[in-house]
DNA sequence: CGCTTTTGACCCGCGC
DNA sequence: GCGCGGGTCAAAAGCG
């Protein structure tokens, strides 16, 4: 502080005033955010600063600074006498010269904070090279020990990192479940996935897939034609793809995320713009299943399929697969949050499925919804058993998870919601006796614990909720949909982390592992409830976005009723997944492998009304 | 004119 | 190898 001290005694009263800036803005303590408006400052400091100086070559010593005042200051005194205004002129002076050498000292803090963190960010990346060579070392001894591990580790290095194309994503579970040789896949997928990942940022990774497969090694010597057409495909979007491509890379692209709601318009809003790209008549159902891509940004990998049910033409399915690469539209973000999560858990608890079947531990399930519990004995009379592979298609590869908004017919004062996960294997479905109450309206946004948005699992708000019997699912508000997507995105990511770092520890080829992951952690019943919020509470969804599917959920509040006595129990007559699924949902006798749990829903909606009718109302039509 | 929808063709995986 | 079915493409048509 030598420069202050002899500012301090050319003018004390400027000097005391910098002296105190030079005190709050010194902080050792400022964050990393502000280093960068600092810096920025600086710059702006340094330029101030070189256009002040007039002497030159002095700009650097305050002390000459200083020196410099003072003979003026003498000189414009003899010379011309004391002047108010010249009096000013040379407080600003000073003041501006103290602020300069103030700010050069802060640069050179701020320096010194920038040094430090940059250090730090070598030691964490050499780390991180430690670590993963550590454990690609140890993993070519036993890839088979470590492939969950090795799960967890790649899932945790590429959140959210995914270029690949759809077609690839299908292809890569299609061929896993083809029976390759899973340890020499393993084994490629490893060194390849980080090969990438380190030297390729950008590079089409699969190492957040469940089943590793060299298909998604480049140049891996084995592809065969077709897939190394779609590599070089897939190769070729992503290298002129830009970097919103690369953060779609996501494991929840390859999972799928069904709704089932009533619904009269052809689609349900869910706050997107979706294109229609192709339809077609899925064998067993009159209704052509529709499907469509993603609009609200070019590379998006977002594609949904809606199709009605066979049997009940008011059920409409929509099964959404991937993830946003853009901000989306507030009505949307609980919806994508929602799959985003889904699938990434499906992904995550499903991910060792490439051997035996799945199994499902004993005991009871314990759901806790929003700090809810739920418990489920195994052999409970209320759990349903049922097979469900896919929403859309029986034989689909991909995991699902299949969120029903169909009324049940067991329940005449609330109505029931099914919340099924599926994978490649028998699904669970669990009933609890509560309610949910989806409110999108202010009022309801007020009562609700958490109905302004925010989606918490925090135990004052479970217990306020535990107290009203009633699970309320508030739309997000306006200003704070920002702040709730990035928290929703927060818990699926961090859900992310824990449900792989929990596979290691649970047996493998688990799915009730994986459905515990699901249903006991609060950030996915969070992302839920908010994206049944989100279906059914379209006040903004549409219409906000001009898409070209209209919100159905208004038309759900007239519609909504017990109406699943066309849930027959007859046998799906043909492989149609919606009817199959209903009858499977359904059934009292379900098959012995699965768990069922109901979560009634009492659905008072208070939806603004939005529908409107649809070009795609012809969607119905044959093709 | 630009965007969306329609729709036949095509590709691909899978089962036989 | 062939056929089937799901999914996608892309040209044409429709629409505002």
């Amino acid at each position: 502080m030598t420069k202050m001290d002899v500012i301090r005694r050319a003018d004390h009263e400027v000097v005391l005033n910098e002296d105190e800036r030079a005190d709050s803005s010194g902080d050792e303590g400022s964050c990393r955010e502000g280093i960068a408006t600092k810096v920025g400052s600086e710059r702006a400091y340094h330029e101030n600063d070189d256009r002040k100086s007039s002497s030159p070559k002095h700009g650097d010593s305050g002390k000459q600074v200083v020196v410099a005042t003072k003979q003026e200051r003498t000189t414009m005194e003899a010379d011309a006498g004391e002047s108010s205004s010249q009096k000013e002129l040379d407080d600003q002076l000073e003041s501006a010269r103290a602020e300069m050498v103030e700010a050069r000292e802060e640069n050179q803090r701020l320096k010194i904070y920038l040094d430090r963190i940059v250090k730090d960010y070598r030691t964490l990346q050499t780390q991180f090279y430690d670590i993963t060579q550590q454990e690609k070392t140890k993993k070519s001894t036993d890839p088979v020990d470590d492939h969950q591990e090795n799960e967890h580790e790649l899932v945790s290095l590429t959140l959210g990192r995914s270029s690949r194309e759809p077609k690839r994503d299908g292809e890569n579970y299609k061929t896993s479940s083809r029976g390759e040789n899973h340890d020499e896949q393993v084994k490629k997928s490893l060194s390849l996935g980080l090969h990438y990942t380190f030297e390729a940022s950008k590079s089409d990774t699969n190492e957040t897939l469940p089943n590793l497969s060299p298909v998604n090694s480049f140049g891996e010597p084995k592809e065969e034609a077709g897939e190394t057409w779609q590599r070089s495909k897939a190769l070729k979007t992503m290298r002129g793809g830009d970097d919103e491509v690369i953060m779609q890379q996501n494991p929840a692209k390859k999972a799928r995320v069904s709704v089932r709601a009533r619904c009269d318009t052809p689609t349900m809003n869910d706050g997107c713009q979706w294109r229609k790209y192709g339809q077609k008549i899925a064998k067993g159902n009159p209704c052509p299943r529709a499907y469509y891509r993603c609009t609200a940004a070019p590379s998006c990998p977002v594609r949904k399929q809606v199709q009605r049910c066979a049997e009940d033409m008011t059920i409409l399915t929509t099964t959404y697969e991937g993830t946003h690469n853009h901000p989306l539209p507030i009505s949307a973000t609980s919806m994508a949050s929602t799959t985003s999560a889904a699938a990434s858990m499906l992904l995550s608890g499903s991910s060792s499925s490439s051997g035996s079947g799945p199994s499902f531990n004993s005991g009871t399930i314990a759901v806790d919804l929003h700090g809810q519990k739920y418990y489920l004995p195994d052999n409970s009379k209320s759990k349903q058993f049922y097979l469900n592979n896919s929403s859309l298609s029986s034989s689909s590869p991909y995991p699902t998870i299949t969120l029903d908004l169909t009324s049940s017919p067991s329940s005449a004062a609330s109505h029931f919601s099914r919340f099924t996960a599926s994978t490649y294997g028998p699904a669970i479905q669990k009933v609890a006796p509560t309610s949910l109450n989806f409110g999108s309206s202010e009022s309801s946004n007020a009562m609700a614990p958490w109905g302004n948005g925010f989606l918490t699992t925090s135990s004052q708000y479970s217990h306020s909720r535990n107290q009203l019997g009633t699970l309320n699912i508030g739309r997000p508000a306006m200003d704070q949909s920002n702040i709730y997507d990035q928290f929703c995105m927060q818990k699926i990511n961090d859900h992310l982390a824990a449900a792989t770092s929990q596979q290691t520890q649970l047996p493998a080829d688990t799915i009730a592992a994986a459905t515990k992951a699901i249903t006991a952690d609060p950030s996915f019943q969070s992302a839920l409830a908010a994206a049944l919020s989100s279906i059914i509470g379209t006040g903004t969804g549409g219409s906000a976005t001009g898409g070209a599917n209209p919100g159905c959920g208004n038309n759900l509040v007239p519609k909504w009723g017990p109406v699943t006595n066309s849930f027959s129990s007859s046998p799906p007559p043909n492989g149609n997944p919606c009817a199959s699924y209903l009858n499977k949902t359904t059934s009292s006798q379900p098959p012995a492998s699965s768990k069922t749990i109901f979560v009634p829903l009492s659905l008072p909606f208070s939806t603004p009304s939005n529908a409107s009718a649809s070009p795609a109302d012809k969607s119905d039509r044959a093709n």
